[in-house]
DNA sequence: TTGTACGCGTTATCAC
DNA sequence: GTGATAACGCGTACAA
């Protein structure tokens, strides 16, 4: 910039000047100063410009697993989401592994991003305390970190599965099988105490063995129903509380022989992108995916305009039950 | 950092000696910097470090369509191998959209981003002029750019279609339909003249309405194929030219009543991370994805590390043809 | 081993 | 409308 306004014989507050537009440069210095500009290449230097202005118009975005198609698709709208209002995007995926996590929020922090919007992979004390040291905007979404007040975009996860469960419940389903996401996620304690609720509303026992730990995964997804399908006294249906875990499930049940619905019904959480590629099509509980990136991004937004000092907004999204066909009501005995 | 020179009575010299370990620091002088540190929360400000150091530690990845499964892996894949050794990675979707491919790229240059990995939506003039100019380092992968002299990492695509297109040939299918992606990408080009090459091996004629555009999308995939399968000599044998266009085409093909492979063999590009929920099992093209993302991460890496002016390498991966059950043998009449 | 002083490229403030 | 200059916070000669 110096050598442009040598260049074109200004100082280089008319250079800067024109360049943001903050003042008014005469014609005929503004065509000097874009000569010089065009003949020397020149182009601004984003990192002196960030130093000054102490702001990166950068956002660092942490998911704890990005090939987890819900993920990519919280991704993707909140990445256009931001770029649509001048902010870059720096991506994380801690693979649902929470050592990583912490590094990768360090890595993101480190490059001073103005802001921060995490799905955590699980509260590790650790986690908890670090966001909280941290001072700089940040939204909590899809999971919560118990503790930490913040911004917050959450499914209503205990409702949909008390839904889902009730649904199945209705069918006459009395031994309903129960794949867990993480319990150190709220997401996984939330959906269980869904399950329970539904079970307790229709007095149906809740039998521990019943509920299986898929660790979020296809691989656990598949383990889990493997046990439950494996059990003397096999479940009628089986829920899924996750998408991956739902495809190790379906898996499963072809490995041992059995179909669903016929043998067993399969309810799960998670809408897919490609639902009707599953053989057969998979009763869900569908989340509003981009709405709730909408909602992340807008909520981080505002903390970046200023609003700094507000209490800590918590938005709560409904899911919907969409009901499909791989589910079958049970003959009464 | 000048706090804390002043609370721990020493200069600022020493904190930077001390934090970047450039020099050995008198145990004292470590204990009261440390307690210094900790006591008034000091970060080291990385924007300033940045414009000393002239480098960001942080690269910008451009990816067609995030939402795509193969390009969800190539950035998963891409940004953990670049975490790992300490850059974070500033991702873009450009949707296939030339327009808002320009944007982001400008947006990620303007981020300061030390290097580029870039897959192309498409090569408009603007872009190749544009990456022209722009003096980081730089891979393109999956799809070139004709005439950009950078390294690649590419498919071999037109071998990979030829086999594919062949295995349907000897499998007795004469006419075979084909779901282009975009001419304007260099794998569209390249698959599709792969196909050619096929038919003309076998003697088998080229026709023109066999070739139906699917403009690398679902939708599109859904109406090329319902194109075909209305025609009224209609093919026996589809392949599409990539995942999410098969996908389309699948629906199209369940759509028209029709079933594959009883009545149609389907062969496509790309494999899924989930395909064998597919009914049939997909007979496709697996591409190395992983190892496509290693490689481009890796090449970066070594122009970042100095290579500057090495000749542009060009990695060219081989794909692999994995028979499943999506295609028949046509009976001979 | 430690301290001083300068430069990195901008932008904002104030004089002119 | 334009120019001089002081920060922004760090790394690093160079001097002590």
């Amino acid at each position: 910039m110096l050598d442009v306004a040598r260049t074109a014989q200004v100082s280089v507050a008319t250079v800067s000047a024109l360049i943001n537009g903050t003042t008014r440069v005469s014609p005929a210095l503004t065509q000097r100063i874009e000569a010089a500009i065009s003949a020397i290449g020149y182009e601004r230097n984003a990192i002196a410009r960030s130093l000054k202005l102490g702001a990166t118009n950068t956002i660092g975005l942490m998911v704890s697993d990005i090939r987890n198609p819900f993920f990519t698709d919280i991704v993707a709208t909140i990445q256009y989401a931001l770029n649509r209002v001048g902010y870059a995007v720096m991506v994380c995926s801690s693979d649902e592994n929470t050592e990583l996590q912490d590094m990768q929020i360090k890595l993101l922090l480190d490059r001073a991003v103005d802001g921060l919007i995490i799905a955590p992979a699980g509260e590790d004390v650790m986690l908890k305390d670090f966001l909280a040291s941290v001072r700089r905007p940040m939204v909590i979404v899809d999971r919560t970190c118990e503790g930490l007040d913040v911004d917050t975009v959450t499914l209503d996860n205990r409702k949909a599965v008390l839904d889902a469960t009730s649904y199945l419940i209705g069918l006459g389903h009395r031994r309903i099988g129960y794949i867990a996401g993480p319990l150190i996620t709220s997401t996984g304690r939330d959906r269980l105490a869904g399950y329970r609720d539904a079970l307790a509303a229709a007095e149906v026992p809740y039998v521990d063995e019943l509920v299986q730990d898929g660790d979020s995964r296809e691989a656990g997804g598949y383990r889990a129903a493997m046990q439950l399908l494996t059990q003397r006294d096999r479940p009628s249906a089986i829920f899924s509380a996750n998408n991956l875990m739902t495809i190790g499930a379906m898996r499963a049940i072809r490995d041992a022989g059995l179909s669903c619905p016929d043998d067993i019904s399969v309810a799960c959480f998670d809408d897919f992108p490609w639902a009707d590629v599953f053989r057969p099509h998979l009763t869900t509980i569908a989340q509003p995916v981009q709405a709730i990136g909408e909602y992340a991004a807008n909520l981080l937004l505002d903390r970046l305009s200023g609003k700094a000092d507000e209490a800590p907004r918590r938005l709560v999204i409904q899911g919907r039950l969409i009901v499909r066909e791989s589910c079958r009501a049970l003959a009464r005995p």
